[in-house]
DNA sequence: GTCAGCGTTGAATAG
DNA sequence: TCTATTCAACGCTGA
């Protein structure tokens, strides 16, 4: 008997098994699906698939992701939040549903992934021996560690480097895959305990209202219809810039909302970057990386590639690209951004819709982001981290970590003094505050020259739109003004200790740039002072 | 070693 | 309403 494994040469996790059986002539073969749910532009599916006697397609529910998160103190939070959850179940089902229309069927374990496979493999041979275990890299479009060799054996630390090492991927404009029109038949399953895909309840998680849940439904058939629709305006394809696009949008998203897809890979990024070719290919005009669309999949790359060759990249400790910060340990403050009270109602809309949808656009990601660490609360980057991570549906450990490092001014972006203003930033997109009043519906009598800041409405104003401030909704946790300011100090003398620590700075220089500061300040409280004397 | 130029997405202000 | 400038000034890269 001959049964053969082999392992992904990459990070990403899209491994196959492939069973042999040295009697017969053709191989029984295990198909792991752990990302990668679903069938087009699947090398996996489509190695395991060929010239199999029986094929088995496998899903593992790991218990330990939807375990209460040890870094929470809130009760009866889990790791994996049940829109996710959801979202993941529903991907299973519409897999499951591919699988049966190609002959085949999904069988669904529940346990610890390699115990569970393993007492699966026992069931069927006598020995672990002999496995070929086939893992092509197709959750991302480069193998990061082909840019991190090429680049010396350190993965490149900014986007223009890494787009510059990557270069055209090899397969842009070749075929991706054949396509697969029928599988082979799963045979006999033996004692393995096979079940159907599960509904959240069976995992512990409570069903709640229609709606508290995300508009967005998982799986592969949702995806492509998704990418379709996305790609049908050609000339929006071309114009994209991310920048530019509107955070407060949410009738319409200012984005595809493909992330959740090529988290589970219900979509290949492959695919998706060869439909955007072909749509570049066919017009006058179009943008360029980074901001463009095609620049969006080459984010996910660069993310991909710089956790991979960082070692803990999660954390600030030990992480030779994370800036040392002193960040304060208030759980007060935390708590009250992740409620969505912290009395600044851009600031807490986004954390209702995170809350609600698992999703809401990136330059609101940032906005909270910021706010919660450099820009306003000085809470650690690491538990706003862990919130994203639960709460999101696209939540995805490199790309988030990434974006964590980066707002918080640790990594990869430094200028510390460009902070987003928690009210002046929606107002500019939405000046009517039609994202505040969806979200919060608290304030939606609230009218437009306070909405973004009701503590200054008049009482009069309040009792008119039924919102007492302090009482139906909080009074701001922190004055913007004062707090950033702090924040920029304290940002300030952290980098200067980095500095100091690095030995890139003489005693003497550092001595110099104290002086600096202090005039700083001097000029600071000077012109303060003006502004109260004409004032006054 | 030095220094200009650059970096996906700031805010406030002037025109 | 849109664009350009100013503000203040970070680290990294490459000439």
């Amino acid at each position: 008997m001959r049964l053969s494994l082999s392992l992904s040469s990459s990070h990403c996790f899209l491994p196959l098994s492939r069973t042999f059986s040295s009697m017969a002539s053709r191989p029984n073969s295990l198909m792991w699906f752990r990302k990668g749910l679903r069938i087009h532009d699947n090398p996996a599916l489509e190695y395991s698939a060929s010239d199999s006697n029986y094929l088995y397609p496998v899903f593992v529910i790991d218990p330990h992701y939807m375990e209460p998160d040890p870094n929470s103190f809130s009760p009866g939070s889990a790791r994996a939040g049940l829109n996710r959850i959801r979202f993941l179940l529903e991907s299973l089902v519409d897999l499951d549903s591919s699988l049966q229309k190609l002959g085949s069927r999904l069988l669904v374990l529940k346990g610890e992934p390699s115990e569970v496979l393993i007492r699966c493999f026992k069931e069927k041979y006598a020995s672990e021996a002999g496995i070929e275990v086939f893992s092509p890299v197709s959750h991302t479009l480069f193998n990061p560690a082909d840019i991190i060799r090429k680049n010396g054996g350190r993965p490149p630390l900014s986007y223009q480097s890494f787009v510059k090492l990557a270069g055209q991927p090899s397969w842009a404009s070749s075929p991706l895959s054949t396509m697969i029109s029928s599988l082979p038949s799963v045979g006999n399953v033996g004692n393995c305990e096979i079940s159907e895909v599960p509904i959240v309840k069976e995992l512990g998680y409570e069903d709640i209202g229609q709606d508290e849940l995300t508009p967005f439904k998982g799986g592969e058939s949702e995806a492509l219809k998704r990418l379709r629709e996305s790609i049908k305006d050609k000339e929006w394809v071309a114009n994209f810039e991310k920048p530019k696009g509107d955070p407060s949008a949410f009738l319409k998203p200012a984005t595809t909302v493909l992330s959740p897809y090529l988290k589970f890979g219900c979509l290949s990024s492959r695919y998706f970057y060869q439909c955007i070719q072909d749509v570049q290919n066919n017009v006058n005009r179009h943008t360029s990386p980074p901001v463009s669309l095609l620049g969006q999949l080459l984010w996910r790359d660069f993310f991909y590639t710089v956790a991979v060759g960082t070692p803990n990249f999660d954390r600030m400790k030990d992480n030779r690209i994370c800036k040392q910060i002193p960040w304060s340990n208030d759980d007060e403050l935390l708590a009250a951004w992740r409620d969505a009270r912290t009395g600044f109602p851009w600031i807490d809309a986004i954390m209702v819709q995170l809350r609600k949808w698992g999703w809401m656009h990136h330059l609101a990601r940032h906005c909270v982001a910021c706010f919660l660490t450099r820009g306003d609360l000085f809470v650690h980057w690491e538990k706003g981290r862990d919130v994203f991570e639960r709460l999101l549906i696209d939540s995805d450990w490199a790309i988030n970590n990434g974006n964590w490092l980066w707002l918080s001014c640790s990594s990869f972006f430094y200028q510390y003094n460009r902070i987003y203003s928690p009210t002046s930033f929606g107002k500019k997109y939405d000046p009517n505050g039609n994202y505040i009043r969806h979200f919060l519906p608290v304030l939606k009598d609230m009218p437009k020259e306070y909405i973004y800041e009701p503590w200054s409405a008049p009482l009069s104003i309040q009792t008119k739109a039924k919102c007492i401030i302090g009482k139906d909704y909080p009074k701001p946790v922190v004055s913007h003004d004062t707090a950033s300011k702090e924040c920029k100090r304290n940002l300030a003398e952290a980098y200067e200790l980095n500095r100091k620590l690095s030995g890139l700075v003489s005693e003497e220089e550092l001595k110099n740039l104290r002086k600096k500061s202090d005039e700083d300040q001097i000029r600071e409280t000077k012109s303060k002072r003006q502004k109260q004397k004409l004032i006054g």
